[in-house]
DNA sequence: CGCCTACTTGAAAGCGTTCAACAGTAGTGG
DNA sequence: CCACTACTGTTGAACGCTTTCAAGTAGGCG
């Protein structure tokens, strides 16, 4: 029996103004239709691939949400990123054989598989995909410095401010709502990602709330007052 | 009267092995020979470009080096990275009309300068450049990736003995002198670097220098024991 | 309904920062 | 050429933010 087809094409996707065919003519579009695969969706805690694996695909969430994080030598784990829907990941192994990074769904999430060999061939012929993959590369790594800002500089306060607001913000692009949403992420993953202990985290919610900033039950969140979080974010 | 050349081109540099000639054909580096610009030297202190100007090419060091650095909405300074000779950099603003990061020679310093429009055409016809290009993004990302976990995650001492065997590990590939060698950058640039004081850089130099791991004298460092001070990268 | 995991809260300890003073070196100008 | 100056780097001591350790609480899922 043949399986429903629950893919969405690119042309019919909502996401399209913020994925890969912002930048395409409606016949490249076509074309990277071709190439991309869309497997049936990973349930929370799923692998979309392990550090180790063979590298053989770039990544875009259509639902749900990711995370990545690297192992290093020692063990220590760090969370690289947490991926929305119509994020583009898996950048960082593509000079390798390998993926260096592993990636886990947060929670019950569908996706786009881009075959790395067919993209890089298609690239040859569609000059304006590569262009679009350099862009995202370039934003991927201005944003790591931002990250790298908040994590070397800024006290715990601040690093989790900037957090809620940048998943708000983001959640805005994509005409979700902002300013009351569910973090699909433990307390232990803002932690590590923010460079904090999962206690820290706590605290630091558990001060927000006492201050009116936001409402917080659990992963369950809401912004209350942006402009005192932007005054956080800020402040030291 | 014509200024004397003392431009080499990439067929006769040295670097061509760590730059982006290292995938191209004879033909596709003479294309790319012929977009590059070379100005005459910086000195030390002088900036190659800053945060608000014009975003318009990537930079490759001949000779010398370069820090970037970032500066946020609070004026919080970041330095993003150090980099020598055969390096691209500037790619964190390829999305942008304008840098979001300023680049300043750490010593006197001689330059590529890739203007992007042109490297961007050059891109369509020949594409094992955009290929290469996206490989070194995606080498930028990676190393930006292991930054993090470095500044996030690890004590003092391990920041400082990574930093130094990453450039020792660097120097190596350019067959310079890796157990001895000058440091480039001050203590306060290590610490901004590395999330630390710049008090702390100063009392971990002494630690390792008292414990016999390295010598120092100011900038002027001598590895003396790899194998401790890898030892120390991992322990914690 | 009960277990397990995620989260919260408290108290103590530690690492790195901050503040302060000093030393040494390189660069400047007389 | 030397003296002065400014900057970079070093060292000490106290403070403080975050971590660690420990215990307890509350949801979620079987």
């Amino acid at each position: 029996m043949l399986k429903a087809k629950i893919e969405t094409a690119c042309t019919e996707c909502a996401l399209s103004q913020l994925c890969l065919p912002v930048a395409l003519s409606s016949a490249d579009v076509a074309a990277l239709e071709n190439i991309i695969d869309r497997p049936t969706p990973l349930s929370r805690g799923g692998y979309l691939f392990q550090a180790g694996d063979q590298f053989d695909s770039l990544y875009v969430v259509r639902s749900g949400s990711v995370k990545t994080y690297t192992v290093d030598a020692t063990g220590t784990e760090q969370i690289t990123g947490f991926y929305l829907p119509g994020e583009l990941f898996g950048l960082s192994s593509i000079n390798e054989q390998t993926q260096n990074t592993t990636a886990q769904a947060l929670e019950r999430t569908s996706l786009c598989i881009l075959p790395y060999h067919d993209l890089d061939g298609l690239c040859e012929t569609v000059p304006s995909l590569a262009r679009q993959i350099m862009r995202v590369m370039s934003n991927e790594i201005r944003d790591d410095h931002a990250l790298l800002t908040l994590v070397s500089k800024k006290r715990a306060e601040s690093r989790l401010a900037t957090f809620l607001l940048s998943i708000s913000a983001r959640l805005k692009k994509r005409k979700l709502p902002d300013e009351e949403f569910q973090l699909s992420m433990s307390r232990s993953d803002i932690g590590n990602y923010l460079g904090l202990a999962e206690e820290t985290v706590s605290r630091m919610f558990t001060r927000f709330h006492e201050d009116g900033v936001i409402k917080v039950n659990r992963k369950q969140v809401a912004l209350l007052d942006k402009a005192a979080l932007q005054e956080i974010c800020d402040s030291s």
